[in-house]
DNA sequence: GCAATTTGCACCATCGATTGAGCTACGTTG
DNA sequence: CAACGTAGCTCAATCGATGGTGCAAATTGC
């Protein structure tokens, strides 16, 4: 760390070597067998390269080569999950099918999604996936101009292809697990409540449509005071429910796990009643079983909806038309599937 | 994406506009005004960049720059809430000091850890946090060697300044509360168990010490049979528990988030005895304080940990004798402490 | 022993952006 | 009207790695 030091280049180690650049450079590059490089300047080479701690300089590597093999993600946030698992698996499969993954957290602000994403072109992206973007179609617009392939994961747009859960099909079988519970337990029928996310979102817009269709399906009418989609955070789903005080049996649709915490504190506040709340909530968690009234949660299918990114990788004229990922129901009424 | 259409350049532009790339150049990023380059001629140049999507070259940009400005981290996993905050709050911080962060997830894998390492420096990153690294001596040898600085976060390293959490304390405080409390509830003086991580590992030795301190310094002995830090998953500290069935009041001192849900996993699955095991567990997670039997957590300071490191950062001749940022204990005996 | 290969490398243009050093045309001043 | 200034550019070298081309020297074939 003595001062800045210049990094070590290829100059520096054919001045070591007593060869040309462009031999180090196909020595390091592991080209030199087909430029008839002999194994003793190639040995030489790499053991100077190692003495002096060289790293090849990717600016100036990637500026001449057709490929950069970057390819670049935008991510909302790392506090929960479901983000975590698409980060880190995005970044593993990335690096089998030979890429260099770059992540990047936008804390769901708008305007910090485009720079990221801006910045990720600059660096010569191949590929930009916008997980769960705010304006998704601002960020393929520029990915078109720029002549980038872009795809949306977790929320829709209208300018890339999208990969995103079946929040619909998902929603409406929670739905109909809580709905079944309550009749079981309690031998009640009526209407549960949506907590948390918010309507402008597609997501939270296709489970409320699970949500309702389930109840219309039993004839069960939805009171619009029992649609609390208020926003994303715990503060705001414990803030929506804190006048509710349960006077009888009742169910819960707590929408992410952000607003499951809030929920889960409204609930272990209540001076009585509480035993009779039911929930269960989209999005999965390892504790969420382990939560008193909690029945039943949503695992997204972290795993196919990548496969079908990287399935779209490359590919060309492709359908704007959403690809459903269909959810996994985690059922914890019985003890069972707590894993 | 029609074909691998090049990307626009500021040649491409010189030509629309009729000027010369070095006007464009200094019209794209900034120092046209210095350069005596007419506004007109730059609102010409803005508006054709912006129709024609351009976006810099930072491959080629930062070749030719002094600085970077890039800051790489490699983090193990984001499976928890710990290191989900530590890549987030480190990609906000960088930001507004006006760094590009990159962060990259090395599942805990040391060849990964290293390679990755690697990769940052190739892309000329000015500073690299090793967080949680297996071997972090490794990586700052070859930073060293490099010229980069480099700095661990959350594990210690002998080759570069680090900044941990103080372990032996939070653990001392933590294991003390738990004590106290069985005492208090269960009139129990019972040794606590020691459950998950790894001994080799610098955390959960400086852990373990701390929770042997405090049961000294109260004349408790712990048998050897005590201490079952087999690893880091939920399925080894199930596994280590599994034929464990408490015959009294039982207080156990979790070590991780992660294995904290093998804990629970087992303790939901006894038969009996259920009600008189307290734990508490090192690391924070929201649904911590609703799980029966748990008592507290402790929160490693991520915040003071990133403020200390960035301290760090651009600075020399530094010591690397382990900086230690205190713990939050959040305890959640009287429902206190939730949010 | 001489031509024909083959081996082993060096030379140099190139990628796109940056920046110090000009260069030109116009206007001003004495 | 010559000398000078300045606005508004352009030129060209440069960053480090790559890879096509070229060219001696060494080796082989006959």
């Amino acid at each position: 760390m003595e001062k800045n030091i210049k990094r070590t280049t290829i100059y520096d180690l054919a001045q070591l070597a007593g060869a040309s650049p462009s031999a180090v450079s196909s020595v390091l590059n592991g080209t030199w067998k087909k430029r008839r490089i002999s194994q003793r300047l190639a040995e030489r080479v790499m053991k100077l390269a190692e003495e002096q701690g060289y790293a090849v300089n990717a600016q100036a590597s990637l500026l001449r080569k057709e490929r950069s093999h970057i390819i670049g993600m935008i991510v909302p946030k790392y506090d929960n999950r479901y983000f975590g698992e698409i980060a880190e698996q995005f970044e593993a499969t990335a690096r089998e099918a030979g890429f260099f993954p770059v992540v990047t957290c936008t804390q769901r602000d708008p305007a910090l999604e485009f720079e990221a994403a801006k910045e990720l072109i600059s660096y010569q992206a191949e590929c930009l996936i916008s997980t769960g973007a705010t304006d998704p179609d601002r960020i393929s617009a520029f990915c078109d101009a720029a002549g980038v392939q872009s795809i949306n994961l977790d929320l829709p747009g209208k300018g890339a292809p999208s990969v995103i859960s079946d929040n619909f099909s998902g929603a409406r079988n929670l739905t109909r697990l809580i709905l079944d519970h309550c009749a079981r337990e309690f031998d009640s029928t009526a209407p549960l409540r949506f907590v948390g996310g918010r309507l402008t979102d597609h997501n939270t817009a296709a489970r409320l449509e699970g949500f309702l269709a389930e109840h219309r399906r039993r004839s069960i009418a939805v009171p619009e005071s029992h649609i609390l989609a208020t926003g994303y955070s715990a503060d705001k789903a414990a803030a929506a429910l804190a006048d509710f005080k349960p006077g009888g049996p009742t169910g819960l649709f707590v929408n992410s796990t952000i607003s499951l915490e809030g929920v889960v504190r409204w609930h272990s506040e209540l001076e009585e009643g509480a035993d009779y709340v039911r929930y269960g909530c989209f999005d999965w968690d390892p504790f969420g079983s382990y939560l008193p009234g909690n029945i039943a949660m949503v695992e997204q299918d972290v795993q196919a909806m990548l496969e079908r990114v990287f399935d779209l990788i490359g590919r060309t004229e492709l359908s704007k038309e959403p690809i459903l990922i269909p959810c996994n129901l985690r059922n914890f009424e019985s003890g069972r599937d707590r894993t």
